[in-house]
RNA sequence: GCCGCUGUAGCUCAGCAGGUAGAGCAGCUGAUUCGUAAUCAGCAGGUCGGGGGUUCAAAUCCCUCCAGCGGCUCCA
């Protein structure tokens, strides 16, 4: 058993971390946190050093093992590959890799390295840190150009660094690592892909070999398992078995066409969604997919999106682009009148399908699409409503996913400006000789920036406004009582935001709703309203979306049920099958009845013996099978089989009343 | 876009030391009328992703294009 905290332990000088553990007692640390920072066991204290020892089951243990499993690995590659040039091998969230410069290797060669790594593992090889100069350094790795870059890049002239060695493998490390290679038992190599050295596209193509890594089988093998589930829900595989859309990759590839099934959960999802926005008074409105060029340079869109825009140009000479977005849609409709301060905010709504050109080797799924709906709404309002309505957004978020998976687990993230490059970001510069504003975003700027009025280059970046949203924004999530994580740089460039992540049935965290807050649009568009005292004052643009894209929630949300969709969204929610062709008279009649409440129901006449539609319909999953034959037409029942193949008998009517029921609240899950 | 793997019937896949295609399911026809995960028989279905080349002969070898999948953020 893994040890919990076991209080103070102090490491007497000169003896190591292990002794001082072993003293105590303590099994099973492979390293030790000091002050925060993480050491080798082997580590030989300077003074008296109290040590905190760190499992291999703890989150820095975890890393610790996975880092020490990719060094197996490449020690198990450079055995069987002498020319193999390791590059980098980092733990990751959920194992680790390790980059290779070698030659493309397949399936059995994955196999024979990982029978080498459990042979290197199995002679239980010590693992020792040495420190060296950066001369030695040089030398040692003199044949690993990789290694050569990394160690000039980090070990300054007349400094040294270490490296860890098990048996004839030598890797340039910080460390800590397992005190040697019997500490890993519990790994698996699992897919080989490629890379760029540095991702850079026009660096030497590497292998890079996935794994993971755990402190034993067991947990492994729940990996492994949770892995399978995973890929046996993969929305692709799930749509196909249910129909619920294609692609096409000759004729649109990139672009899912939704089959009627696809279409009912879409269909239902956007009635949620606009029922939804009409609590929040969110109203509704439809903008063209298709505009002159005119406003794509006005919006900025053609400055930085450009090359993932549609465009093309009329015989006529007339240029336009299909958008990408859908602000500038919801603008021309908000700019269509003056705004009086009482009026605002004014917030308008569109599930907006937009098209996004993705490099071929990006486009995947549905959640990877060159055309998608965005539940997409603009919020225009007085700096002073941000709050309010940023807090009243949250409350969309917080209904919808619990509205829709029964449970919330949700975590937010606040993404602010990085003040430590501003150019990077519109912002106002102040101009230190006449003290006049501008507005601008140096780096997309060609020349320096001026001051308009008097042309001084003496400019100082002004961050209040940005500081007073993102003040805001924090005051929402405070007022809320929600934990946040702070992200400086994770802002998008014309204001700070809100993501929302959300957990599914697999663990796995989604990036889904965001809110963000934008000077730059109105700017562009010179939006104003007419305040208090006639004057005209500055819009500020909330852009939100809570699922985020109708594609690509549907894929989670395929993945989270593993496509057996709560009855409200269901394709079929009622399938009935006659026990013989006898009683298909009964079987239409149930049919119509349900049919006739709005419940999604079909009547399979089909000549296929009973047991059989039954199996084969379950992939199409449908809510409930109701099997109807003597007892039921007498009786004016049904037999009902769930999905977890429990089965009752009730009245048609009573049945229809539950399930209309379960609908009506949107239940997770079945009630019957 | 780049790298690797893959592309054979609607679906899942076999065939690939080169000798012009095969199975199961789905589909169609007929028989069967059946109480909760595949009744039986027959039929039909593919210019093997597109194009080019090598060859007497290409699904199979070579080139090229297209598409799908896994990667291309984690840094010693």
């Amino acid at each position: 058993m893994p040890q919990k905290d076991s209080g103070k332990i102090v490491a007497k000088k000169g003896s190591t971390f292990a002794e001082a553990l072993k003293a105590a007692g303590v099994k099973n640390a492979i390293a030790a946190l000091v002050d925060g920072a993480e050491y080798d066991l082997s580590t030989v204290a300077k003074q008296d050093t109290t040590l905190e020892p760190i499992f291999p089951d703890s989150p820095r243990g975890l890393k610790i093992l996975r880092h020490s499993t990719a060094h197996l690995l490449a020690h198990a590659v450079m055995e069987l590959f002498p020319d193999a040039r390791p590059n980098a091998g980092p733990p990751t969230d959920d194992g680790f890799y390790y980059d290779i410069d070698m030659k493309p290797i397949n399936q059995e060669d994955l196999e024979r390295i990982e029978e080498r790594m459990h042979q290197i593992a199995s002679r239980n090889i010590a693992v020792e840190r040495e420190n060296l100069s950066r001369k030695e350094l040089l030398k040692l790795f003199a044949w690993n150009q990789y290694k050569l870059d990394k160690i000039m890049e980090n070990v300054p002239e007349g400094e040294s660094s270490t490296v860890y060695r098990q048996g004839d493998f030598v890797d340039f490390c910080r460390g800590p690592h397992v005190p040697s290679t019997g500490y890993l038992k519990a790994f698996r190599l699992l897919s080989i892909a490629s890379t760029h050295y540095k991702a850079d596209e026009n660096r030497p193509m590497l292998v890079r070999i996935y794994g993971t890594s755990f402190p034993d089988e067991k947990s492994l093998k729940e990996f492994l398992k949770n892995r399978e589930e995973a890929l046996k829900r993969d929305h692709r595989k799930i749509a196909q078995e249910m129909d619920l859309l294609v692609f096409n990759s000759e004729r649109a590839p990139g672009f899912p066409f939704y089959t009627p099934n696809g279409m009912i959960i879409r269909q239902e999802l956007m009635n949620f969604m606009a029922r939804l926005n009409r609590q929040y008074g969110w109203e509704e409105v439809s903008t063209p997919h298709i505009y002159r060029d005119v406003i794509w340079k006005q919006s900025g869109h053609y400055a930085k999106y450009k090359p993932n825009m549609y465009l093309f140009t009329l015989s006529d000479g007339d240029s336009y682009g299909v958008k990408p977005m859908n602000c500038p849609g919801h603008i021309t409709i908000f700019e269509r009148t003056p705004k009086s301060y009482k009026e605002l905010p004014v917030k308008y709504c569109e599930p907006g399908t937009v098209y996004r050109y993705e490099k071929s080797g990006e486009v995947g799924g549905l959640t990877r699409p060159r055309m998608f709906t965005i539940d997409d709404g603009h919020g225009f309002m007085r700096f002073d409503q941000i709050v309010g309505e940023v807090r009243s957004i949250m409350e969309m978020v917080k209904a919808t996913f619990s509205g829709i998976l029964g449970h919330v687990d949700m975590t937010f993230d606040l993404s602010e400006i990085d003040k430590n490059s501003p150019e990077n970001y519109l912002i106002t510069y102040h101009c230190n000789r006449c003290g006049t504003d501008v507005e601008a975003r140096k780096a997309a700027m060609e020349e320096e920036l001026v001051c308009p009025s008097c042309g001084s280059t003496d400019l100082s970046p002004d961050f209040s406004t940005w500081d007073t949203a993102t003040g805001q924004l924090r005051q929402a999530l405070d007022e809320a009582g929600l934990e946040y994580a702070e992200n400086p740089g994770e802002a998008a460039f014309y204001g700070p935001k809100i993501d929302v992540h959300v957990k599914d049935a697999l663990g796995r965290m989604w990036q889904l709703s965001t809110i963000q807050v934008d000077f730059f649009m109105p700017t562009n568009f010179g939006l104003y309203y007419i305040n208090s005292e006639s004057k005209h004052d500055r819009i500020v643009m909330i852009h939100r979306a809570i699922f985020g894209s109708y594609e690509r929630f549907m894929a989670i949300l395929i993945e989270h049920f593993a496509g057996k969709f709560p009855t409200w969204l269901s394709p079929l929610q009622a399938y009935i099958v006659p026990v013989s062709e006898k009683f298909n008279d009964y079987a239409i009649e149930v049919e119509k009845f349900l049919k006739g409440s709005g419940i999604r129901a079909r009547a399979d006449t089909g000549t296929e013996t009973m047991n059989k539609k039954i199996k084969i319909i379950r992939q199409m999953r449908p809510s409930y099978i109701l099997v109807v034959g003597e007892r039921e037409e007498q009786g004016k029942s049904v037999s009902v089989r769930n999905r977890k193949d429990k089965t009752s008998v009730i009245s048609l009517e009573e049945f229809q009343k539950k399930l209309l029921k379960e609908i009506e609240e949107c239940r997770v899950e079945q009630t019957l």
